[in-house]
Parts: C-alpha cells; structure tokens; sequence
DNA sequence: AACGTGTACGGAGGCAGCATCCGTTTTGAT
DNA sequence: ATCAAAACGGATGCTGCCTCCGTACACGTT
C-alpha cells in the first residue's frame, strides 16, 4: 500500500459542499465590492464560520486564484479561436483585449496580480497564471513581429504590463471613452507602421 | 465688524505646531509604508492623539493632499524651467517625467489621485490639484501638435491616464527596465512620426 | 499678574475586519 | 454500531478607523 500514492480516502461530502459554496460566494462579493471585500462577510453569507474559509483558502489570493480559475479556462479557451485567424497582428488585438478583460473581472484584481507577476514568491497562488499569461503574450508578440507589424523593440512583458494598466484605470471607474483612447495611444505605441509610404 | 470677514484672533500656537509635526512626521509615513499607512501611527509618533489628527485632517486624503501641497509647489517651479526649453516636444517629454515622479511619490498614491480625478466630489481635497495637472499636460499636447510632434488624436487627459498608469506599475515594485520600456511604449504612441520619410 | 473664555487637545470607546486556535461535531471506514 | 480522523465554527485577540466629550491650555482682557 505505501506504493500506491493516491489511494487516500474518499473526500468528506461537506468539505466539497463547504468549497463550492464559499466559491460560488466569493464570486459574487469580489464581482460587486472588488477584491477587497470583507472575507469574513464571505465566510457568513456561506453559512460557514471564518475558521473554515481560511483552512481552505489560506489567504486572501489563494481564494482569488481559486475563483479566477473559472475564468483562466475561458481564456485559454479564447486562444484556440483568436490562433485560427490567421493573422497575427489582430490575433495580438485581440489576445490583449481578452486578457485586458480579464484583468477587469474584479475591482482592484490588478493590483494583486502585479504583486505576483513581480514575484519570486512560488507561494503566492496567482504567481504561475500571470506568467503563463506573460509567455503567451510574448508568443503573439513574436508571431506579430515576424510579420514586420509590431516594432522589433516590444515584448510581450511591455503589453503585459500596458494591459494590466488599463484593466487598473478601469477599476478606477474611469468612463469607456478616455480607455479606448489610451487603448488606441499604446496600440499606436507597438504597432509598426506599413513600410510603404 | 460684521463687514470684515477675515479678523479671526491670531492662530494659536499649538495649533501650528501641532500641524507642522503632523505634517512631517505623515510625510516620513507614506513614504515609508505607502498612502495607506496608520494614521494612528502617525498620530502617536507625532506626539498628538487621533482626535488631533482628525480635527486638522478629517480625511487621510486631505492629509495627503497638506503633504503634497509641497511637491505641487516643486511641480509648478518644474514648469518655469520646462517652458523655456523652446522645443515643445521635449517640454511635453519633461513635463510627463515630472509628473509621473510626482504620481509615484508614494507607493499607492495613483490610486486615490485617480478617485479624484474622476471626481465631481469637490471636496475631495485631490480633485483640484488633479484637474489643475490634466490641464497642464493639455497644453504641453497642444503646443506640440502645433508644432506637428504629436498625433492629432491624443488629449492631455489621455497622456495623464498614461503618466499616472506608469507611475501605478512603479509603485507595484516593478524595476525600472520594464518601465522604460513601457515609457517608450507610451512615447511611441502619441509622437507624430516625422513627415519626411 | 490674574482671570475668564473659547479653542484645541487627547484618549477612551465603539466598530469592523483579519487570522488563529481548539473543543465539538460530522464523516466515512471498519 | 463503533471509532478515529478530519473538518467545522465561533470565541478570541489584535490592529486600525473614527467620534465624542471632559479637560487643559493659550490668548486677550482687566
């Protein structure tokens, strides 16, 4: 039996119950008062003592990151459609914009994954979503400057960080208008100009 | 008498000095731990108690606002340089980098200026400060899109948006050779590309 | 120099949220 | 039916926010 590694006893029925329902909740409090709202109402909206909350979540980003899982699959999802277009600069669009969304999902969820992305920690739980997300991004990128339509001198770090920045300016409460002016500057910014003149 | 409206008795002397300490020791706090520091911290180390600190400063914003009324003043001093450097491309250039080091000046800052600048709070002690820094950098774009350096499209807001986005990042902990890189980015996108190709 | 008044002080106190610990309950296995 | 492990949950201690009000002090007056 000491072979066998998995072979632990079947999970506790309340444990799963407890886990869905203080997600399921969570959800709904990070959606209506941002990533900051009180854990604790979370844990009493979930009929759960906070006791419970913190032996699943053991902090604040491991709940996010448990809630912001959903999501990660929605965005990989994405990739396979915005991979077929066939072309890479409005694939690179396109890629942003969805992970832009994402970074919107929660008021104030930019500022946790800044914190992780620049992280050395591998105990923070959002640490491995945001580098996935970098890598990608700087696949787009690579496809997209193999086409001559993105300046050489871009990464995908730089759009990583631009796209974390409007999702922040947009948890701010700024209006539509004035963020896809700043969407159009920093497209302005990375997109390389037609060499025909 | 009734016409005289100032005439108030002379202000009593703890009340400066209290401020004066409030001041200081507040300014030595934010930038130690951030806009978000303990004002009841900065209440004891300043020798006064918390009722003190909120009779001269009912908000943390307005404290924050007493804080920065210097640098606003360094600011405004930048801007007499900045003017006579004849070329209003690079003056747009200074002007941004003075404000984004303003922005950044403490960790946390853009958020709470952000508040502001979105604001018709007029008592929201950052809201004129912010309005008065929007219209500044309207008129370093315009003088530069006379003068053809700069897109037509882009606003003095949109380049405050920017600003204060780098500034956030910053204050994320990111190093500074991806900020530049995003600096460049920013750059890239409001300059006019110079018609002779 | 002493006084009186009004202004400012400051700390106690109520509240909210975080995070932990441990006696009790529930659960699945035997 | 019994048992041990696993999970629960709430009481608890802590930090920080902000207010309220009895007290002390500074200033103008006599």
């Amino acid at each position: 039996m000491s072979a066998g590694e998995q072979r632990a006893r079947k999970p506790r029925a309340d444990v799963q119950r407890n886990r869905a329902a203080l997600l399921e909740t969570a959800q709904r409090h990070f959606l209506q008062h941002g990533v900051g709202t009180s854990l604790e109402a979370v844990a009493k909206e979930a009929g759960v003592g906070p006791g419970t909350l913190y032996r699943h979540f053991p902090t604040r980003e491991a709940l996010l990151a448990a809630v912001l899982q959903t999501r990660s699959e929605e965005l990989v999802a994405r990739q396979a459609d915005i991979e077929q277009l066939g072309d890479p600069a409005e694939a690179l669009e396109q890629w942003l914009r969805a992970m832009e969304e994402y970074f919107s999902a929660f008021s104030g969820l930019p500022d946790p994954l800044m914190a992780a992305a620049r992280a050395q920690e591998p105990d923070n739980p959002l640490t491995i979503p945001c580098h996935i997300l970098i890598t990608a991004t700087d696949q787009y990128v690579r496809a997209a400057q193999l086409a001559g339509r993105v300046r050489a001198s871009v990464r995908g770090h730089d759009l990583f960080l631009a796209a974390c920045s409007v999702a922040w300016i947009k948890g701010t409460g700024t209006e539509e208008e004035p963020l896809d002016r700043l969407r159009t500057l920093i497209a302005s910014g990375y997109r390389q100009q037609d060499p025909q003149a």
